[in-house]
DNA sequence: CTCTTTTGTGAACAGATCAAAAAAAATCCC
DNA sequence: GGGATTTTTTTTGATCTGTTCACAAAAGAG
C-alpha cells in the first residue's frame, strides 16, 4: 500500500496505538482522533482520507453521528467497531452507509484484511498491481499474465522472471543481475538456468516471445517492436 | 439476496445498464422500462417487483407520474434519481410516498447500499450482506452458503474459508495470507490444513469445487471461468 | 573461412508441491 | 463421561517444476 491515510477514531488512546501499529506496519498512514469532533476536523483538514475506523462508543459525539456527518459530503469507506454481537447496531449502521463491522475484541490481523479488502473493493490501492506492454499484462495480485487477453499458462519462476522483465523494460539484464533478483541471492546454481527458463517463456508467449531479445555476451532486454 | 426482483426505470439506456450491472451482482433479478409507460406495463404484467428504481426526468410519463399511479395501488417501496440537489423535488415526493431519493450522479456502490437497506427496512430481505459469485451465494448473518440455490452443509471453518475466498475474488492467496486471515494470526500449524479444508470445500461445492484453483508454488485463488 | 565462444533446444533427473485418505486430537452435545 | 462431529496432523502417492546436461545452432573474432 502506497501510504494511503486512514483515520482512526477512538477514545481508547490504547486501542488507537494497537491499531496504528499494525496499520503502520502495512505502510498505511496513520491519524488518530480521540473523540468525534475531533475526528470531524481532521477530516476537513486532511486531504485525501482513505477509510475512516471509528468506535461506536465515544463521548460527546459517537460513531454513529460522525458517520451521519460525514456521509452528507463523502463516500470514504467506514469501519464500525461494535460491542460484539449488537446486531441492532449493524442494522442502523447499514443505513447510515457503513462498510463494514467490526466487532470488540478482534485481532489486529483481521482488522488489517478487512481495510485491505475495503480498499481493494472500492479500487483505491489496486493501482500499480498491473504492469503491460504491447499486449502482455501482468496482475501481480492474480498472479495471472495475458498475451493480448488470452491467458498464459506460467510456472511460479516463469511469471516471476516475465514480471521482473515487464519491471525493467528496455534495459539489458546480465544473468548475474537476473539471478540476484528472480532467484535468492543464495543461489547457487548455473546462469544457465535463465536461458531454459527465457526458452519457456518465449514459447508460451507465442510471437510475442521475440520481445525478450537476446544480448550477445550480456543476458537478455525486453522491449516491444521499436 | 435470493433473487429479488427490481424494476429499474430510466430513458437512458447506459444508465439501466450501469444499475443492473451492479445489482445483478449482487443476484438480484433486474427488470428494465425506457418509460413511464412501460414501467406501468411491466408492473402490471410480472408479479412480486420489490422494488422499483425511477428516474424522474422521462418523456411521454414522468417519475412523479408513474409513482403516483403505483401508489393507487401499491405500497412497493420505490427509489427516486433526481437532479443534484432539488430540494422542492423531495418535498414534492414525499407526499407521493418516495422511500428515498438518490441524487444523480451517484455511486452504483451507494446505490447497492440503499437498495438492501430499504429491502431490509421492509422486512424483504432476510437480512445480513450476502456475497455471490457463479451461483455460490454465501449469507454471512446466516451463515449459510448455498450453490445453484441448495445449500452446503459447510462446517465453520469451511465456511469462513469459502467466505475468505468470495471476498477475495481473482486474488491469488498464499497460504500464509489466509492463515493470517481466516485462522488467528497467532496459529502455529501446519499450513497444509488449508489443503485439507480446500478439498473439502472443493468436493461439498461439486462440479462448482473448480472455482478454487491451485496456483502452484503459491496458493489458492478464488475464480469464476474467465 | 575456420575456430572459438555463446546461446538455443530437448530430454532427463531430483526435489518440491499438491491431492487424497486415514489417523489423531480437539471440540461439541447430550 | 461417552459418542459424534469438526479440526488438525500425518502419511502416501502422484504431479509439476526447476535444474542440469549434452548437443546443435548461431554469432563473433581473427
Amino acid at each position: 500500500m502506497d501510504g494511503l491515510k486512514i483515520l482512526v477514531v477512538d477514545d481508547e488512546s490504547r486501542m488507537r496505538k494497537l491499531v496504528k501499529d499494525f496499520l503502520s506496519k502495512k505502510n498505511f498512514q496513520v491519524l488518530e482522533a480521540g473523540d468525534g469532533e475531533e475526528a470531524m476536523d481532521l477530516f476537513y483538514k486532511e486531504k485525501e482520507i482513505a477509510l475512516i475506523i471509528l468506535d461506536v462508543m465515544m463521548p460527546k459525539m459517537d460513531g454513529w453521528e460522525v458517520c451521519r456527518e460525514i456521509r452528507k459530503n463523502s463516500k470514504v469507506p467506514i469501519i464500525m467497531l461494535t460491542a460484539r454481537g449488537d446486531e441492532r447496531d449493524e442494522l442502523l449502521g447499514f443505513d447510515l452507509g457503513v462498510d463494514e463491522y467490526i466487532s470488540k475484541p478482534f485481532s489486529p490481523k483481521i482488522l488489517v484484511a478487512r481495510v485491505e479488502a475495503i480498499l481493494r473493493r472500492t479500487g483505491q490501492d489496486t493501482a500499480g498491481d498491473v504492469l503491460s506492454a504491447g499486449g502482455i499484462v501482468i496482475d501481480k495480485a492474480a498472479h495471472l499474465a495475458t498475451v493480448d487477453g488470452s491467458p498464459m499458462e506460467l510456472s511460479f519462476k516463469e511469471f516471476e522472471l516475465l514480471t521482473y522483465f515487464l519491471e525493467n523494460q528496455g534495459i539489458a539484464l546480465s544473468r548475474e543481475k537476473i539471478l540476484n533478483s528472480v532467484w535468492n541471492y543464495d543461489y547457487f546454481g548455473d546462469a544457465r538456468t535463465i536461458d531454459t527458463h527465457v526458452k519457456k517463456l518465449r514459447s508460451k508467449m507465442g510471437e510475442k516471445g521475440e520481445y525478450i531479445r537476446t544480448v550477445w555476451g550480456m543476458g537478455y532486454k525486453f522491449e516491444v517492436d521499436a
